[in-house]
DNA sequence: TCTTGACTTAAAGTTTACTTCAATTGCTAG
DNA sequence: CTAGCAATTGAAGTAAACTTTAAGTCAAGA
């Protein structure tokens, strides 16, 4: 797959796509050839995990540690341990935003209230 | 309350306090006759509230066009209508994060088993 | 053959949200 | 009365995550 055809199926730029391997988010993508770009199922699954884990704010620093100890083989446990710390991460913030959501809806209901008592 | 009080009450710099005001995202705060800030409640409730929307991500400028409408007089179906846009945005960043907590879960799952099966 | 459009790289630019700095003022304790 | 600390302002600096630009290569169609 080119490049074009995989930035279509995952909505993410080429130059996005392009900027993750450069930084090592993803690992190298296949070449052919003439040097243009060439993805693989492989390289397809890195990208939809890493588009998955950003969309939720996962930081690219964590995603690039994870991405290198696999590439280079590190210990299962060292890859677990990064996935456990994100989970946390991303627990915390859904907490954040919950009650985020609890004031705001009572904002509104007061609006609401303001609002249909003038009519 | 001094700026250092209110500062230590929401664990925000005294800097990003004084950012906040100085692009509008908190209303003017009044000062002591020297210039210098005297928080009453409702600069406080102000913060309270902008600290509560920015953890969700709430973005800044979403926010200072809500404090300025409000300071403005602005009608309350506008002021509402910003607040259920942010509401949307919230309730659709969980979702994504339930997701992504979700797909990590299925993947430390997979550590899991690694790791007890070498055991 | 010429041109068009997709691809390549490296580097500079942008946006968002702060943070730090520099220069100055002003209260307070010794 | 003066040293020192907290406050003031405006402006410059920083970090994260892209995005855009510049300069070039290459294959396919008019």
């Amino acid at each position: 797959m080119t490049i074009r055809e995989v930035s279509e199926k995952f909505e993410l730029s080429a130059d996005t796509i392009r900027y993750y391997e450069r930084i090592g988010l993803i690992p190298r993508v296949p070449r052919k050839s003439n040097g243009i770009r060439d993805f693989d199922q492989t390289s397809c699954e890195w990208l939809s995990f890493i588009k998955c884990m950003r969309s939720a704010g996962v930081q690219i620093e964590a995603l690039i540690r994870f991405v290198t100890l696999k590439q280079e083989g590190g210990r299962e446990e060292d890859c677990r341990e990064i996935l456990l710390e994100q989970r946390e991460r991303i627990e915390r913030q859904i907490e954040e935003s919950q009650k985020t959501l609890e004031r705001l809806n009572y904002k509104i209901s007061h609006f609401d209230e303001v609002i249909r008592g003038r009519k």
